[in-house]
DNA sequence: ACTATAATTTAGATTAATCTAAAAATAATT
DNA sequence: AATTATTTTTAGATTAATCTAAATTATAGT
């Protein structure tokens, strides 16, 4: 048996390793579960005995494969949950991050998979996230950041990296949303900001924050 | 803050406090929650520290309005969840228990009110059950064991008393659910057996035990 | 009313998840 | 390379939820 706390620990490792799957330290576990260091050296012993992680003193951790198909899992789940609350339940994009944090942990195989079937099978979350099949498969996408396109271009927002409340409201106030187009208007090279226009409407600025958390896809 | 376990506990008393709110006793719950005795002490003098129970040493509990309160939203959000399972997702009646026991645990009012609407203010869950409204109260409903009704009479299924799964599964084999008509054709008075007949087609015995487990309504 | 039985509580431990403070190991900087 | 700074681990405690065994209180049957 896997606790709900150790599915997210494996979580927080599974995202702080990147898809370069590097190592994670301890201070980085401990940042993101927001829990004191001691506590993670504890936990990481723990999951290291259950097979779940790989562990050396002092040299970080990494997934095992099992650690990893749980983890995957979890990203299943979650995600699934965020489709079925926008989808089916019409919360905004921004509304949905805290309960799938709670849904993802409820366990039934066939549960999320007739779930799955329900929504129509998505591919993708509210925020432009892929979901992982229920063998643990990525569907991968091309995808940039916006800052990368250069002016004259019209692009599609495809994603955000980042899910932070203030950051989609601030979208959701441009009325910039998943497949929102988007034309690059001009490149300010004093700070990277970028001048567009969204939806062929209103132009506007958006500093180099915003732009390197806004994946695009070219028309 | 109220936790997980505490509200199992809550819902435990609840449920064997039944409608006439009787005084529930520390064996009771010990029984139902599959926990010792002495553990159930323990969590009823912290439930009653933060007044959500009633105690009086070696007196049994009661819920206070608060605890009340908060055990009729469990069975709402219990109850609403089933109806998700198996109005959405195509669950059979018995195969929704254990899920809804994990999703009644998911915080968010926000979300129990959008699924109430989603799925059309439902009143009663998927084994007949009353589902409480968002200030706590329960719909009643004319409704009788199927026992008490005599011979030549019929009537419709529109609730269960146990949710058990073989229980279940065995209606599932006569064709049984909710909305199903039944004739009433005799009373074998020996073992108080009834002969009934299943949606004008199918005739068989029932035994009082099954009987008692069936509520029905006079067509 | 008294004693035997049943129900409940107390006492003392255990396990999971967490903490702070101190020690040890690794990494960075002169 | 030596020293300083950072990261990680160890040591020792704490809280929530649980347990068993023993003690206490209430209930039931003569």
């Amino acid at each position: 048996m896997i606790t709900h706390t150790e599915e997210n620990y494996l979580k927080a490792v599974y995202q702080l390793a990147g898809t370069e799957k590097k190592s994670v330290g301890t201070n980085a576990i401990s940042e993101q579960m927001k829990t004191a260091a001691a506590s993670v050296t504890d936990m990481i012993r723990k999951l290291a005995g259950k097979d779940l992680l790989n562990y050396e003193k002092y040299k970080g951790v990494t997934l095992t494969p099992e650690g990893n198909k749980h983890a995957t899992q979890l990203i299943r789940k979650h995600r699934l949950w965020e489709v079925f609350l926008v989808s089916k339940l019409n919360f905004r994009w921004d509304q949905v991050h805290d309960i799938a944090e709670q849904l993802e942990h409820i366990q039934s195989d066939e549960l999320i998979e007739r779930l799955d079937s329900y929504l129509g099978n998505p591919r993708f979350d509210p925020h432009g996230d892929p979901i992982p099949n229920a063998q643990g498969k990525f569907m991968l996408r091309n995808q940039h950041p916006i800052g990368d396109i250069s002016p004259g271009h019209e692009v599609v927002l495809v994603g955000v990296r980042t899910h932070e409340t203030p950051f989609l409201e601030y979208l959701n106030s441009l009325e910039i949303g998943l497949g929102t187009e988007i034309e690059i208007l001009e490149k300010i090279n004093f700070d990277n900001s970028l001048k567009i226009r969204i939806n062929k409407k209103i132009e506007t600025i958006i500093s180099e924050k915003v732009s390197q958390n806004l994946f695009v896809r070219r028309k």
